[in-house]
RNA sequence: GCCUUGGUGGCGGAAUUGGUAGACGCGCUGGAUUCAAAAUCCAGUGACUUCGGUCGUGUGGGUUCGAUUCCCACCCAAGGUACCA
């Protein structure tokens, strides 16, 4: 009976599905395990090999898992909002919900053929209103919460109201605006409804604010930063320009101290965690403030008179780690798009500022970051003033400094930092020195540990850390500034100009925004004729027709009954792609719940994920910003932990092998008149090959001639020898040449003049064998490549090598490998052992399919050592050499899999079965266990070996097999004796023997003798167990 | 630029705490079987070699009886860098 793997994987699935085999029960007495894999966001392109490497792995797990005894959760779902379905709804008017469904029934085939062990009743998917009804309930949650420092936790607006009629907002410690002014109780009660409603916004968790965001006019879009190419959109090559808009942002900053605090309580990989880090970025100092010296009017910008206030000077303020260097600084630069530059530029700086923060607004802001070489920056003729010395400082503008870091501005001290330095010697500003004994003319001292201050009034003499204390004292004695921690970390802009996203649950009156009473949700996406922005440039749900909300039905109603009264227009932005990914792994505690986003008892029983896998990629987006609505969960008592996931793993990615083959194309260098000369190649004109000879060369000009002699026939039309030489660039004036000679001189000239130039033509990897030989038919009938049609191929061998190269897997480089066509050939079974085998999950590494073979035979020689078993035959003695094979496979396998070492597993399973083959152990007591080892990894032989063992149940939830030492131990061990540390032989010596007794029985040997040659070695090493080493 | 990860045969990779470098698999070579092919099985396979050995884990140093493993400096590649998901 042979390996009927196609038959055998069809049969489980089948009946895994039929019996629900891997339905989780919320109610349960064993022990919970909630194992994760990152939901897709279903493309068009269907799964490529790389994605299920982490959902084996989660799988393998859940598995293992089940036989060990737990009640697993191990869901699956889609990320199924996203900018693909909505950029192809632009192009064909599909909408995207369509395309979305379609991708997902494929997503869903794909997955099923790999016999995951999903519960597939929890499904969900983030487009679907059912699922995205909760992540505007989140929504609407945040809006209703502010941040109360004092508690340090997340608590309800109507709160902070009572506290402020109560008592103003004076003792109030709370994330909140910058500009939030100050206010008594009394002040609060005369307030307008709408400055009240103005000055909630400032504490609310999500609000509405102005931010900078990259605006592409001709799309009438905002662009990602890797939708910019070279400062132009991807799209069309637009000029793109940095502009504010306002949008919804979420107040992730309150979490800033929290969210790298919780970094110590998760078992995440170091790297992942470290760039959080990184993105928070806590940095300790002082803010300090700069009064700025030339007097010019200026107006409070805030249109609402309420909150207008007389600001009696100009001030700048900065943030610095290095408030002890204050007596060296020299200038202040500001960000060119800070709020200030226009309001102090003087008049004969204005035309040069202004030219400089227009040229500033196209750069990205990666790219300023990036660039370290050029400097630089603008004067704006403004100065302001030090706070201690009096001494004017020259205000400049530069793009070295980022407006979304800090306060945008920066107190330069050139001595004590490079790009201020770099920057001061540019432009000639002077560089006084602060530090005593260092020399600062080649470059700036920025090593704290050694700072001693000098040239600083009080600060003289002082270390890093005594000054910062001491002048930081100063400052807020003279009320210039005072201690501060810095975050890097920015609220996270929560709108998108988009269509295919959540709709948010908001209405405006009066331009403030309300929420839509949670019991009428989900407030659906309406339809729209066009998914581009309006023509004014809105939205494009600002081309929905049906897009107000009527405050008495509660319901969507046509825009023409916006009265402003009774039914008000919608929110037009749509939430970002994160949003839905934010609680996803909550719900799938209870996904159908229509009361809750989850029951109580769900939560209680899960709490939380005990096993996350993913990509790294993810590590500053979804997996920060899902740590934040965790926190906020906590605080409003809906979860029971603060953080989600207990265990977080990275898988790699996979990358491609592309495929290359190389072409000798001759070709004509020629002289075109004007001094420059010109190739003209003769595309269609053949040679594939896998040499880099001059013979070969020659030979392939010899037969290029030859066939153009060939096909030689008098001609009198351009066109025609155009088609002869299959030259599409060939140049003009060695056509005319070519024209007016015969057939001998044609050859003649050619011979002269033509030379092979050698290329790597990129092709499909499908048309490459598992030799890296090149399928020729299959490439020539491929019409991506239909030039090659008339291809004449030489070749110097029987066959054409491809070159090799690892790059992405994407389909313009045609190396995108499927999984389907790998499960038809080999089997679910052999692609998850082949996945696992490729290397260490969290590596990347390159596909190449040709390996899978080696798998592949894994199976069929594990489905032979099966064979003599067959109607529950067998019941023979294992003997003493089967169960050590089995039990060190037991014992490798169960580490391995505790360690999420899967590659490693699969060679000791091969070993095991190469040596029980070789054993000839047809035992069920090592057969039977042996299934359990194999089922996390190749499920489906697993439960047909299981089956035709004679059970009648499914194998998973047979119990884990146990380890039993007493099998493995070993009387002898062979030592590896080295003379200074190179290995010269081996000795078998028992393993009960002392170190003594060892150097004993080493030295007595002959070859010990014949190595050293009557000399006295110096020094034996016995490792006892491990190595015998002499020295001398 | 900055942060992170990685670099071992022709290829993917293995090597538990510093202790036999290259397990396992692919590919390749030779053989068996076959009319032939596929499949299967057996043997070999890091490089060089005067067949004694010598060299060898990105490069250059260091620590050690002993370094793929620890330390320092450098080179190269990949991922992230705030609206791709």
């Amino acid at each position: 009976m042979n390996y009927d793997f196609r038959k055998i994987e069809a049969k489980w699935q089948e009946y895994w599905a039929k019996h629900e085999t891997f339905k989780a029960s919320n109610d349960s007495d064993k022990p919970k395990f909630y194992a994760l894999s990152m939901f897709p966001y279903p493309s068009g392109a269907g799964l490529h090999v790389g994605h299920p490497l982490g959902y084996i792995a989660t799988d393998i797990y859940s598995r293992y898992k089940r036989h060990k005894g737990f009640n697993v959760l191990h869901p699956m779902g889609y990320d199924s909002f996203g900018l693909p379905a909505e950029q192809y709804a632009i192009q064909t008017g599909q909408h995207p919900a369509i395309t979305t469904e379609n991708n997902i029934k494929r997503y869903r085939e794909q997955l099923d053929q790999l016999g995951f062990s999903f519960d597939w009743s929890r499904e969900v998917r983030t487009s679907n209103p059912q699922y995205y009804k909760w992540t505007q309930w989140i929504f609407i949650q945040l809006f209703n919460s502010w941040y109360n420092k004092k508690t340090d936790k997340a608590e309800d607006v109507v709160d902070l109201v009572s506290l402020f009629e109560k008592e103003g907002n004076t003792n109030i410690e709370a994330a909140c605006d910058d500009d939030t002014p100050i206010f008594t109780a009394d002040e609060w009660a005369s307030f307008s409804e709408k400055t009240k409603q103005e000055l909630l916004l400032k504490y609310r968790l999500t609000y509405l604010a102005d931010t900078e965001v990259n605006w592409c006019p001709a799309l009438g879009t905002v662009l990602a930063n890797d939708e910019i190419v070279n400062g132009v959109s991807e799209r069309g090559g637009h000029p793109v320009i940095r502009k504010k808009m306002t949008q919804w942002s979420m107040r992730i900053t309150a979490y800033a101290q929290r969210l790298l605090d919780g970094l110590d309580k998760i078992d995440w990989p170091q790297p992942l965690k470290d760039s959080q880090t990184n993105w928070i970025g806590r940095s300790e100092g002082a803010s300090v403030r700069f009064r700025v010296m030339s007097e010019k009017l200026r107006v409070n910008e805030s249109e609402n008179s309420e909150l207008r206030t007389q600001n009696p000077s100009l001030e700048i303020e900065v943030f610095t780690t290095r408030p002890d260097t204050i007596f060296g600084a020299s200038f202040m630069t500001l960000a060119p798009e800070h709020d200030l530059v226009p309001k102090i530029t003087t008049a004969a700086q204005k035309a040069e500022v202004e030219a400089y923060v227009e040229a500033t607004a196209k750069r990205s802001e990666r790219d300023r970051m990036a660039d370290v070489k050029t400097i630089s920056g603008v004067f704006t003729g403004a100065y302001a003033e030090h706070p201690f010395t009096k001494e004017p400082i020259p205000i400049w503008i530069g793009d070295y400094v980022l407006a979304s870091y800090g306060t945008g501005a920066v107190m330069a001290v050139p001595c004590g930092d490079q790009r201020d330095y770099d920057f001061a010697k540019h432009y000639n500003i002077p560089i006084p020195n602060i530090f005593e004994g260092v020399d600062i003319s080649e470059e700036a001292f920025a090593d704290k540990a050694n700072t001693v201050i000098a040239n600083s009034d009080f600060l003289n003499g002082l270390s890093y850390k005594e000054a910062v204390k001491k002048v930081i004292a100063a400052l807020e004695r003279i009320g210039h500034g005072k201690g501060k921690v810095n975050y890097r970390l920015r609220d996270a802009v929560f709108s998108r100009q988009r269509y295919w996203g959540e709709p948010f649950p908001v209405y405006y009156v009066d331009g403030m925004p309300q929420m839509i009473d949670a019991q009428h949700l989900p407030l659906e996406l309406p339809e729209v004729e066009k998914y581009l922005p309006t023509e004014t440039g809105e939205p494009p749900l600002g081309n929905a027709t049906h897009w107000a909300w009527d405050l008495e039905q509660c319901t969507v109603v046509s825009n023409q009954l916006i009265d402003n009264k009774k039914v008000f227009p919608l929110e037009l932005n749509t939430m970002p792609g994160w949003a839905g990914s934010s609680q996803y792994f909550n719900r799938y505690m209870d996904p159908r719940n229509d009361e809750a986003i989850f029951s109580k008892e769900a939560i209680d029983y899960w709490q939380d994920v005990d096993l996350y896998i993913g990509g790294s990629e993810h590590a500053t987006g979804h997996l920060l910003y899902s740590r934040f609505w965790q926190k906020f969960m906590f605080d409003r008592g809906y979860v029971p932990k603060d953080e989600y996931a207990q265990k977080l793993i990275n898988q790699g990615m996979i990358t491609g092998t592309s495929a290359f083959i190389k072409l000798a194309t001759p070709q004509i260098l020629e002289d075109e008149g004007d001094g420059s000369s010109k190739a003209a190649l003769f595309y269609k004109s053949f040679i594939i090959s896998d040499q880099d000879t001059h013979t070969e060369d020659a030979e392939v000009k010899r037969l290029f001639i030859k066939r153009i002699a060939d096909e030689y026939r008098p001609l009198d039309e351009l066109h025609k020898i155009n088609r002869l030489l299959g030259a599409p660039a060939i140049g003009e004036k060695t056509l005319r040449s070519l024209l007016k000679i015969s057939k001998e001189g044609l050859i003649k000239y050619l011979e002269e003049r033509i030379e092979i130039s050698r290329s790597y033509f990129r092709i499909d990897v499908d048309h490459v064998s598992n030799s890296d030989d090149l399928i020729l038919s299959e490439f020539l009938n491929d019409t991506k490549f239909k030039e090659f049609k008339e291809f004449k191929p030489i070749y110097f061998d029987k066959t054409i090598k491809v070159h090799r190269e690892v790059e992405k897997m994407s389909k313009s480089k045609y190396n995108v490998v499927n999984p389907d066509a790998i499960c038809e050939e080999y089997g679910a079974d052999s692609l998850r052992l082949y996945e696992m085998f490729l290397g260490p999950l969290e590596q990347s590494k390159p596909w190449n399919t040709a390996g899978i073979t080696g798998v592949h035979s894994f199976l069929k020689k594990l489905w032979k050592l099966y064979s003599p078993l067959e109607g529950g035959e067998g019941g023979v003695e294992p003997t003493a050499e089967n169960l050590k094979t089995l039990h060190k496979t037991i014992k490798k396998v169960e580490e391995d899999i505790e360690n999420f070492s899967f590659n490693t597993s699969v060679s000791t399973f091969m070993i095991c079965v190469n040596e029980l083959t070789a054993q000839k152990c047809t035992s069920k007591a090592i057969l039977e266990p042996l299934a359990i080892l194999v089922s996390p990894y190749a499920p489906h032989i697993a439960e047909e070996l299981w089956e035709r063992l004679g059970h009648t149940e499914s194998i998973a939830e047979a119990p884990f097999p146990k380890f039993e030492e007493k099998y493995l131990v070993e009387s002898s061990k062979e030592y590896p004796i080295s003379f200074n540390g190179k290995l010269r032989f081996k000795l078998e010596i028992p393993l009960d023997m002392g170190k003594e007794a060892i150097e004993a029985a080493v030295m007595a040997h002959e070859k010990t003798q014949e190595q050293l040659q009557g000399r006295t070695p110096k020094k034996v090493i016995v490792v006892p167990g491990k190595i015998v080493n002499i020295v001398g």
